[in-house]
DNA sequence: GGAATCTCGGATAGATAATATCCGTATTGT
DNA sequence: ACAATACGGATATTATCTATCCGAGATTCC
């Protein structure tokens, strides 16, 4: 049980999005510049989070990628399964269908009690997730961020905002 | 984020541990065989069980497995984590550290505010599966279990146990 | 004591997914 | 028309998962 390691990414780049003004935008390159990751994989990331309609994409130049609604809005859970698929991590295979003790389908109408649990868990995680937002990483970020870290990233925005 | 195959077989391999009766064990091959699963490698998964004290190996002929403890002192995290290894599926890579805003080291002493949301779902979905043990499991089975089924299963421990 | 049986651990391959890159296409602003 | 950008597909590389096999160690039966 392993998220990639573009979660780690996505989750960084839209508390970048969330802080840059309105109607601006900041390019993928510019993005991977800022996180020091290979632009053409953050790219991949990127789109990925524009499909699921987390951040959106203006084209052609003077384009880049911009949060698609409010940052209070957008959940970490919605950035984790944009990037990760929503697919659970545990599926059952029903393998009390199986061997020398197995019925008739109809003997397996509801979920086996394994599942059950596990699908529990994963609720408690999602439900973790969804209750955070990119608003409250931002706030997070504003409170505990140390000046120098603060003047820096505000400096380069400067810069790469169009 | 997936977990991987060994998981499930392992909390089935464990829930039907539960049911033997005191002083008797299964085999590795009995329990690939109860639940059509390749032996070979099921052997792996419980040999990681047992690593983690979460079943215990007789050696020898007449040997085999059997739950290392009572069931309700066994919880589901036990044994996901015995297959799956204790590590979490979120691992901060510190990005911040990195790129055009990065500072020195002493700047970061506090865990990034992504880092600990996905900490948080990561404890939430722990506590859930602390809180579930085999105890509960097997009581599950015992409540919804198709009569046929356990007849089947029954018939099969009696010649299954050693 | 010796042989048989079983678990344990390591070594080994193939299959699947994650990581990373590149190129052609579509779109838009200059 | 040209340049810059996002988008999608194809590809290569690497790691992890899945699966199997064999020898070592331990225990019981003869």
């Amino acid at each position: 049980m392993k998220l990639s390691q573009g979660v780690e990414w996505a989750l960084h780049c839209c508390s970048v999005l969330a802080l840059v003004p309105p109607g601006h935008t900041l390019t993928a390159a510019r993005l991977a510049e800022f996180h020091e990751v290979p632009p053409a994989y953050l790219a991949k990331q990127l789109q990925a989070l524009a499909r699921a309609d987390v951040i959106a994409a203006d084209p052609g130049p003077k384009g880049g990628y911009r949060l698609a609604r409010p940052a209070d809005r957008i959940s970490v859970l919605d950035i984790v399964l944009a990037v990760e698929g929503d697919e659970h991590a545990f599926h059952c295979e029903e393998v009390r269908q199986r061997g020398p003790a197995a019925c008739a389908p109809p003997a397996y109408r509801r979920p086996c009690g394994i599942a059950l649990a596990m699908g529990r868990a994963e609720r408690a995680w999602r439900d973790e997730l969804r209750g955070t937002s990119v608003a409250h990483l931002v706030m997070d970020l504003a409170l505990h961020i140390h000046p120098e870290a603060a003047q820096k990233g505000a400096a380069w925005m400067e810069g790469a905002l169009r």
